[in-house]
DNA sequence: AAAAAAC
């Protein structure tokens, strides 16, 4: 399977004039790479804004320790400092490694691959393509899906590569990978007469409901004007394609893992012939809750020249180690740093010193003039309703909420509020937190701490997306404390100042936590005494 | 370390 590399994806509005002399700039910049040796120029300022996601990044990036874990900084004979890599170019680090070449045998793409800070590793690891024209001449892309990406005012590609992606929320990573899929199925099967054998050819997952709509929204987006079947796994579209006959019409499939295990089990749906698997979010879809079920769509796509795909903003050991063996002889690409939110995000943390403190912290912020829509996250269902409900009484307009234990309609309702600018502020819990794209978000609201480094960072990577950037204010609390040090430096190494006291705690120790989940679990039980529910101390 | 999400 032929694999090939997007490196940017733009924004809404596109100009087909400004896009001209953009790219020319572009291409100018990388055909003479000796004059950016020479010249004080930032090499960056040759990237158009909405592909610079690293623009503010000067501040942080220098912070991040010399022993970070990410692999791919691994084959440098020593870590050179962050900035100074930045301007570096191909020459230069081809002397380092005591390279005599003037560059120009350097392999195909390197030049480009660092200006973009985008790592590739495995074998023969295709050249990346810098302009979506770039892609007529390497690979047979079908005209309409070309001119459907031009009429969706996609302008730049994005880092991809198939099998594992690892590239900062917001920088296009859907794209990247319905892209290439589509145009290598090449024409909807109902087209084939049976050259590609019978049956769904790709199978696209995601964590959640509201994610899966939003990637079959964009791959029909890329279907306009072609006979595609592409499904949105549901119950109600399951039950439509019992019959076989109206499976095998179907090329591409966008689900949840636990549907689509439903649907195998009762026989109703078969992948022996898929073609590409995609795992979106891979890290959330690899953890303990959904593993079974993903390996269980994974062990019923028995094609042999299956492509299976991972992407996500973060993938923290384990899920990488999970995902690898999955793999097969992976590509293993990395846009910018793993696990580090985008230098276009300012962070803050704000101390509110307890649970009851942070609504009159979050109404005296309502006080000044806010940047709607607003996301606002909860740490549970309940605590999202109650908040959203707070707000609405104290006069907060458009106030919405958004969580699993609501309906269906409910869900689908208010995400088309949101969609439509109608929601000014969403309070919601971690179903919002991986994926979603809604374009007007500049502020993120961590009303609860969340629970880990990778909550963290897709939480506020609902804002600054596309190259626009965003705010993210996280509250803490005492309670917090002993987790607040992991997310401060999360903040340092994305390039967002951290008050120097917070630096100074100590490193937690695991007894410490131990015990803080004591006290936690303790006050938990007297409250709910104190309120009767007796029951609720049982189920813990 | 822990809630949420998946049917």
């Amino acid at each position: 399977m032929e694999a090939f590399q997007l490196l940017s994806r733009g924004g809404a509005r596109f100009h087909k004039q400004r896009f001209k002399s953009d790219v020319q700039l572009f291409t100018h910049a990388v055909t003479k790479p000796e004059k950016s040796v020479n010249a004080p120029v930032n090499q960056d300022s040759t990237l158009p804004p909405e592909l610079d996601f690293f623009k503010y990044a000067q501040g942080g990036r220098a912070k991040r320790k010399a022993g970070n874990t990410d692999p791919s900084s691994s084959s440098a004979p020593s870590r050179p400092d962050v900035r100074s890599k930045r301007r570096k170019t191909n020459h230069e680090t081809e002397d380092f490694d005591g390279n005599e070449d003037d560059g120009d045998d350097a392999p195909e793409g390197d030049a480009l691959r660092e200006r973009v800070r985008v790592t590739a590793k495995g074998s023969n690891v295709p050249p990346p393509i810098e302009v979506f024209d770039d892609l007529l001449d390497r690979f047979k892309i079908p005209h309409r899906l070309m001119s459907n990406l031009m009429d969706n005012h996609y302008k730049y590609p994005t880092g991809r590569r198939d099998l594992a992606a690892i590239s900062p929320t917001g920088t296009g990573k859907t794209l990247s990978y319905l892209f290439p899929i589509m145009s290598l199925l090449g024409a909807p099967i109902s087209s084939l007469k049976g050259t590609e054998g019978s049956g769904v050819r790709a199978i696209l997952l995601a964590p959640t409901r509201e994610l899966a709509h939003q990637i079959y929204n964009e791959c029909l987006k890329l279907a306009v004007r072609r006979k595609w079947r592409v499904v949105l796994y549901s119950k109600a579209t399951a039950s439509t394609l019992r019959d076989k006959n109206a499976r095998d019409k179907v090329d591409i499939v966008i689900s949840t893992p636990l549907r689509l295990v439903a649907s195998i089990q009762e026989g109703n749906l078969d992948l022996n012939n898929v073609r590409h698997l995609v795992l979106d979010e891979a890290d959330r879809l690899l953890d303990s809750e959904f593993l079974a079920q993903v390996q269980e769509v994974i062990s019923a796509c028995t094609h042999p020249e299956i492509q299976k795909a991972v992407f996500s903003a973060t993938l923290p050991a384990g899920a990488e180690q999970l995902a690898m063996g999955i793999l097969r002889n992976p590509i293993r690409i990395v846009v910018g740093l793993k696990d580090t939110p985008l230098p276009l995000i300012s962070q803050t943390v704000t101390y509110v010193a307890d649970d009851a403190s942070k609504l009159p912290s979050l109404l005296t912020y309502f006080a000044q003039p806010y940047n709607p829509p607003l996301l606002i996250f909860t740490s549970t269902q309940p605590r999202a309703t109650s908040l959203a409900e707070e707000l609405t009484l104290n006069g907060i307009a458009n106030v919405d909420c958004l969580h699993a234990g609501m309906t269906k309609k409910e869900r689908d309702d208010a995400v088309s509020r949101m969609r439509r600018g109608e929601s000014w502020v969403m309070v919601s819990t971690e179903v919002m937190a991986r994926g979603m794209d809604f374009k007007g978000v500049r502020e993120v609201i961590n009303y609860d701490f969340p629970t880990s480094v990778q909550s963290y960072i897709h939480r506020i990577g609902r804002t600054g997306r596309a190259g626009r950037d965003g705010k993210a204010v996280t509250y803490f609390t005492d309670e917090d404390a002993p987790y607040l040090k992991s997310i401060a430096n999360v903040l340092l190494q994305s390039g967002s100042s951290v008050p120097d006291w917070i630096l100074k705690l100590p490193k937690p120790s695991k007894l410490k936590k131990k015990q803080m989940g004591k006290i936690k679990r303790a006050e938990t039980v007297n409250a709910a005494r104190k309120i009767g529910r007796n029951d609720a101390i049982k189920k813990r």
